[in-house]
DNA sequence: GCAGTTTGGTTGACATGTCATCGATCGGCT
DNA sequence: AGCCGATCGATGACATGTCAACCAAACTGC
């Protein structure tokens, strides 16, 4: 078919859109998280993520790998998180050169602070304003960008180009 | 008791897929912009809004508007770009104060080539993914909830909460 | 065991973004 | 005209992110 260089109407609405929502969401979103919460969006990942573990803590390359950060950019982060206390690091048991960042009471405390106020954020901002149906589009059609991303096959209707 | 803030797990399938579709989307189309046309995204924005302009100048302030950046970070951006000879600043003629924001030559013929190679990016990694209806979802649900953030009011189905 | 390579993480230099502040207008008001 | 508060943009200090170089421990093959 027509090889497409530019995007049509639909398309560029789509686009454009998706950016404008995206930055306005950002904003937001990590304003009332500062406001509410003292914390960042990148602080609250970071503790969101370790506090979902069994053991309150990750590798670090494990923790990097699921926020899809540079294991530079994580190092840095996590030595600022310890400057104020919300977690630590602890040298892996099974592998000399690793380290394991673990979260601390405080800063268990400070995720289960800001939580349900940022979750209700999210509800308020983006998911209260979707029909059932456009949630449903949205995680489905997600997925499948992530899944072409990441070099999963996956079929959008009938056939992958 | 279950706080009405939560997110189900259709929602949150939702929220945790859109967040890393963003991020890998991100990292992806920088990732070919900077190699393709030598322009990060923020640039390859700038450029692009400026070129969409009839006259190819905006004011700053404008600019920083519509990209939804603040002043401060756009004035510092567009002195790393004028270093490189994409835009140069001219005083205002009508507000004194004012500083013009104009697309040079070599600014114009940066945007013309990373363009069609960009487009096709984001055709390739985000639309040509999606369904027709996904695409029209996605345009339809950006937009309320932009118009949400930006305090208009839009309905959402029928009634707002 | 042990050299050579790979991997995990840290570090420092540098690029980028944020925030508060400042000087210079502009505009409204008298 | 002359003042006052508001706005425009620049700037510098600082926070954050990126990139490449590095060290130490782990793996590999002999």
């Amino acid at each position: 078919m027509d090889e497409p260089g530019w995007l049509d109407a639909q398309e560029d609405r789509a686009w454009r859109g998706y950016r404008r929502m995206r930055r306005l969401l950002d904003l937001e979103l990590a304003r009332e998280l500062m406001q509410d919460a003292g914390l960042s969006e990148p602080d609250y990942d970071v503790l969101s993520d370790l506090s979902e573990t069994p053991e309150q803590r990750l590798r670090l390359s494990e923790l990097a790998d699921r926020m899809l950060w540079s294991r530079s950019r994580l190092s840095h982060h996590i030595s600022r998180m310890q400057q104020r206390g919300l977690v630590t690091r602890e040298v892996c048991a099974t592998d000399g050169r690793g380290s394991v960042v673990v979260l601390t009471p405080a800063g268990r405390q400070a995720v289960e602070a800001a939580a349900p106020g940022h979750a209700a954020a999210v509800r308020r901002h983006l998911i209260d304003r979707l029909t059932p149906a456009e949630v449903a589009a949205l995680g489905t059609l997600s997925q499948r960008v992530i899944d072409h991303l990441t070099g999963r096959p996956t079929a959008r209707s009938e056939a992958e180009d």
